[in-house]
DNA sequence: CAACTGACGATAG
DNA sequence: CCTATCGCCAGTT
């Protein structure tokens, strides 16, 4: 089952525009819960695949990719280049140019 | 009910 | 910038 955090964390997710990025804690703030940062992952975990979710639009308060090389960072990375998301030589996102701010 | 688990976050070295 | 730790929270087992 689905509680209502995770719905409104799924909700959320949702939301977010094209070429523009969020941060775990940002969402889990959004959600209600500034240190639920976990608990967004565990929702792109058993929603992405059924909700039609953007999940490569969430990034880490790094500005990074959270997945490793080779088991997801690929596709995420190149997902966001092609809605024009643009990485810096430490593989960073901007956050100034693609933050979300809801 | 206790222990375990994460695509995390902040801090320290 | 990088790694190592500790703290956090809700869902599973």
């Amino acid at each position: 089952m689905v509680s209502t955090f995770q719905r409104e964390i799924i909700n959320i997710i949702q939301s977010i525009p094209y070429g523009k990025v969020a941060m775990y804690g940002q969402i889990a703030a959004m959600a209600g819960n500034p240190r639920a940062a976990r608990q967004v992952v565990r929702a792109l975990h058993t929603s992405s695949e059924k909700e039609n979710l953007p999940w490569h639009r969430v990034i880490n308060g790094q500005g990074k990719i959270s997945l490793p090389l080779g088991f997801g960072y690929e596709e995420q990375r190149t997902l966001l280049e092609s809605e024009g998301v643009q990485f810096d030589e430490n593989d960073r996102i901007d956050f100034a140019r693609y933050l979300w701010k809801g």
